[in-house]
DNA sequence: GCTTAGTCTGAACAATTGTTCAATATAAGA
DNA sequence: TCTTATATTGAACAATTGTTCAGACTAAGC
């Protein structure tokens, strides 16, 4: 991350500021989201939130810096939506199944990232790009992996007979299918014509919860 | 595509030249495999073919119909595999489920790009790449979505129930986890231990033919 | 109100980008 | 063998890239 997190601040950053850097990280996440990382230039950037080149390089260093803090400023809120929406599902006492866990970590990013404002939209196909790209598998490692881990050693509680490479794999596969309908959803050929969201979030738990029980349910793993 | 595919050969290309536009090729697809296509100079694809810069526009025009070569360059071949097997599959007489066929479309492509030659694993993540990216829209629906049409038709013969989007659905979600398979099997922490590949084939066969069965079974769609 | 850390501007840097062109070497077709 | 279409070279083009710097502006903290 850039050196202005570790330098010391003598004077509180004013209002102004802060918004500088929100409208530059909303321009950077948006171009990102549609151009990738090479295709973005920190010109098109400052062009979007409309300042000058060098400002950019001011707020949010160079620009892999920037990359990195435009993916980690909502990893933070999207992981706590995950948790706590897991937390007050196990802390209910009853309704504890697979689809509900699975339910958990899909719909506070399918919610957002299928209806929701434009800027949780871009954030979605950025995902899905960083999560392609071997490249940025430090940044998808810090930012995702102990939230995947929590839920996967819960899906590893709920069905104790599957191995850890059972339920990885087949945690892996929803997750791809997840960043399917976010970031290439148009693939559906139809899907077009029907806008109704809550149908493809349901069709891809439907489609995960029977696949889950196939691979790590209590069949025969080696026949 | 180039104009040079189009323009009037009046001599045959010599066998060198072939090989050499074949050079161009492979360096562009491991490069664009690794890279992506704005992460990737037409200069480090001439570098790695050992040509000079000129010669790559002269073999691949210019980088965009490289790109969609590169892209083209194996589908076809792709295609028959999958369409044959599909073929033989159906007038074998007996045997024809769901399973069988999501195999015919699955297995042609993970047995190269997960355990045969490495221009195969390239392409595999260079396929990631572009059914990731809308930029590429045009491209995929030119090579692949033929082929896929093909089989969504076949199971939805096998499944008279579900509806078109229903079976398009989790056509999508089967093939965002193959690809993931090829281009991110990292994200499965302890698959770097296990290396058969078979096994990850296999998993992702159990987990769709489940997901299949659930999402476009004879269960009520809208409850 | 003064001081100055922090914000912002405008311009410039060197490096790299995709593409083009004239000239040379090579080999196919007569 | 001779002609010439094609393959290949080397150099150059203008445009864009990420980054830096000195100076002007603004407002926070005394």
């Amino acid at each position: 991350m850039a050196k202005a997190e570790v330098a010391i601040r003598r004077r509180a950053p004013s209002k102004k500021s802060l918004e500088t850097k929100a409208r530059i990280l909303d321009a950077a996440e948006t171009l990102f989201a549609r151009r990738g990382f090479d295709g973005t230039s920190v010109r098109d950037i400052a062009k979007l939130a409309g300042v000058q080149v060098a400002l950019v390089h001011h707020h949010g260093g160079p620009k892999e810096d920037l990359f990195h803090q435009v993916i980690s400023r909502r990893a933070k809120p999207l992981s706590d939506l995950r948790l706590t929406a897991l937390e007050s599902l196990k802390s209910a006492g009853e309704g504890l199944t697979v689809r509900a866990v699975l339910a958990c970590f899909v719909e506070p990013f399918l919610d957002r990232t299928l209806k929701d404002e434009a800027p949780w939209r871009a954030y979605g196909r950025l995902i899905a790009l960083v999560s392609a790209d071997e490249r940025w598998r430090e940044i998808a490692a810090d930012c995702f992996d102990p939230t995947a881990a929590v839920f996967v050693d819960e899906l590893s509680e709920l069905m104790p007979e599957a191995t850890r490479l059972q339920v990885s794999s087949a945690f892996v596969f929803m997750v791809s299918g997840m960043l399917a309908l976010t970031a290439s959803s148009w693939r559906i050929g139809a899907v077009a014509q029907s806008d109704d969201a809550a149908d493809l979030s349901g069709t891809l738990l439907d489609f995960c919860e029977a696949g889950f029980s196939s691979v790590c349910g209590g069949a025969n793993p080696s026949a």
